[in-house]
DNA sequence: AAATAAATTTAGACAAAACTAAAAAAAATT
DNA sequence: AATTTTTTTTAGTTTTGTCTAAATTTATTT
């Protein structure tokens, strides 16, 4: 498999986990920041290869084995970048676009090795889960901040946006994988919600809080 | 640049250590498994670029920029083995080929974290040395084992061949980077030595004793 | 010094992965 | 239902890195 061909993959992965009657060639194009005259060329391609089942105008979703090959693309995805915060030392904004290369380096022994020098962590620095060896996905339910109850404990235990801003931003705010999250206030004109984050008082946004999730 | 271009870089470099004069068209297409053809279009290339200067038949030697480059991906393959035997087990005959790959990924501060994480080695595990963030190599004195006198007592300090073969050989015989290393007899007619090892005899045939360097 | 052999380069072709522009199909609108 | 818009596909080109076959240069031998 070459990298391109591993980076389709994984778009049609992450978004049939959203879009799941079928992946549109638009919206491969717009998460490659490709042309859509590009997709149908490796669609066809792929369906070739028995990676994915496409039927012309109707958009595309995985096979057993493409799906397997997307996991373990993603599973190679969030160990590296596991490594790379907690023994290397780079912050979790840093970390996504050295993990984007790392995860085609094609060696299952190392990846299992880091998977065991790692101690077999179940979730990613941004709190997304990691698939293990045999492709298997430890479901955790979880919530966006945006839906919790007022005055109820709650812990942070991942983001969806996981752009740099956001973040940053998270780490000035000292909002980190853990934090307990109470709810004091929910202003009902704009949703700002007045939070009590390990016992310090925030003000944040509705944006803010359809990024976050708790549980 | 384009993982080919790094590629061809340190095939270039790796030569010139040892034919200084200008490295030949064949010796790279030789190395690289590719046809003659295809490695003047590539030093054609690699000229424009300013990475090396080629004059047509005359050979190719790299220009300073390409000499640092090259040093670069030599740095972060050994920098890279050594992760993979101190801090993933893996053993040093299996570290090469992992290491191809993992060298052509593109982030200085991801070297130069890996580099302290591993608490700046200077040499990797086959004994080679590691050229530092400038480039510097730490150049130690060194000779093969055939070179060498008898009743005095050496170290291993590497090795000139690292394949997998000779590499298992070693393992199977106990012989490691640090081993104790003195010559008992030297067999005039086929330069066969009889060697205490680590306390222990064994008999060495010529060619092994031409592939392990001691100090 | 001429002839032969070896090494190197040129010319032209190909596959992968992208592109542009135009055509075709599907969806949305009137 | 017909028209317009959007999406998708096709057709033809480009770039990168490779190849083969032929031509050229350098090295070696007689």
């Amino acid at each position: 498999m070459t990298i391109s061909e591993e980076n389709y993959l994984k778009v049609i992965y992450h978004v049939s986990l959203v879009a799941p009657k079928g992946v549109s060639t638009n919206a491969i194009a717009g998460m490659l920041d490709t042309k859509a005259s590009s997709v149908t060329d490796m669609l066809k391609k792929l369906a070739d290869k028995n990676l994915v089942s496409y039927q012309k105008y109707q958009g595309v979703t995985l096979t057993d084995e493409g799906l397997h090959k997307a996991k373990m693309i993603v599973r190679k995805h969030r160990l590296w970048e596991v490594f790379l915060v907690e023994k290397l030392q780079f912050s979790w904004d840093e970390v996504h676009e050295i993990a984007e290369e790392l995860e085609h380096i094609q060696s299952e022994p190392l990846i299992d090795k880091l998977d065991a020098f790692l101690g077999f962590p179940a979730f990613d620095p941004h709190g997304d889960p990691i698939p293990n060896a045999k492709g298997v996905i430890n479901k955790v339910e979880k919530e966006l901040l945006s839906e919790a109850e007022l005055n109820q404990l709650y812990t942070c235990v991942g983001v969806k946006d996981s752009s740099t801003e956001f973040l940053q931003y998270l780490d000035k705010q000292q909002i980190a994988l853990g934090s307990t999250i109470k709810i004091l206030e929910k202003e009902p004109f704009d949703e700002t919600l007045l939070l009590e984050i390990d016992g310090k008082k925030l003000t944040i946004s509705n944006k803010i809080a359809t990024n976050l999730y708790i549980r």
